[in-house]
DNA sequence: GATACCAGTATCGATTATGATACTATGTTG
DNA sequence: CAACATAGTATCATAATCGATACTGGTATC
């Protein structure tokens, strides 16, 4: 597998690069609290999400380093995700990512009107 | 029903939409100081950027209401981008996400030493 | 006359991302 | 015995995105 190339890059590339996919904000809001089973992150994100999707959106969060992989040995198997130490400083963005969505939602509707 | 009307309303997945595109995010940044041309864009953005693209990203990015685009009647024709008023507000997010990228950055050449 | 600047569009193919479906394996519940 | 829950992987088809190239058209320069 191919190594991404992120230093020496702009700190917005890097980041871009690594919230690629449609939901990797998401998933990262849904740890923000603690750690989350994979079929109850799948049970939170939206409908026209598959499992395939999400399996692949993991790995590649844990591939680059912002969230960890626990697996339980367990039966029924018990896996778990969460912000790993660089995942967790994240959360001061979507915070912030929060109150401009909000604020555009807003004023995208009242623009609407 | 609930489901399908958070989702529609939630930041997270609003703000991932808006910043699709792989330089979304550095598109902005660049016009955080006031208006640019497209070529004066075009000749800040990474190399493997090509004028094509970024006029996709920066028709995108207007449809999406972030940017304007001003055109003057002149020869040769000069056309500024410059962020919207909801587009100002992103810049916030962008200082936030500026010191994280270069946490990331930081963290992960520290761990691949 | 040829070339470059400006700000693009149009088109095509390649790459990447995503969705649908089938399948693994074990254990519990009905 | 059948269905369901857990946590996925494998494979293929489709959708979205991106890059390369060619082209527009008026002006100014060499």
């Amino acid at each position: 597998m191919e190594k991404k190339q992120l230093f020496g890059l702009c700190p917005y590339v890097t980041s871009q690069k690594v919230l690629t996919g449609k939901w990797s904000m998401y998933i990262l809001y849904l740890l923000k609290d603690g750690p989350v089973r994979f079929n109850e992150l799948l049970r939170r994100m939206p409908e026209d999400m598959t499992h395939t999707t999400l399996s692949r959106q993991l790995k590649a969060l844990e591939e680059d380093g912002l969230i960890t992989r626990k697996v339980c040995s367990e039966i029924p198997p018990k896996v778990e995700y969460e912000l790993s130490e660089i995942g967790e400083k994240f959360k001061k963005v979507l915070t912030v990512l929060e109150v401009w969505g909000n604020e555009y939602i807003a004023y995208m509707k009242a623009k609407n009107e």
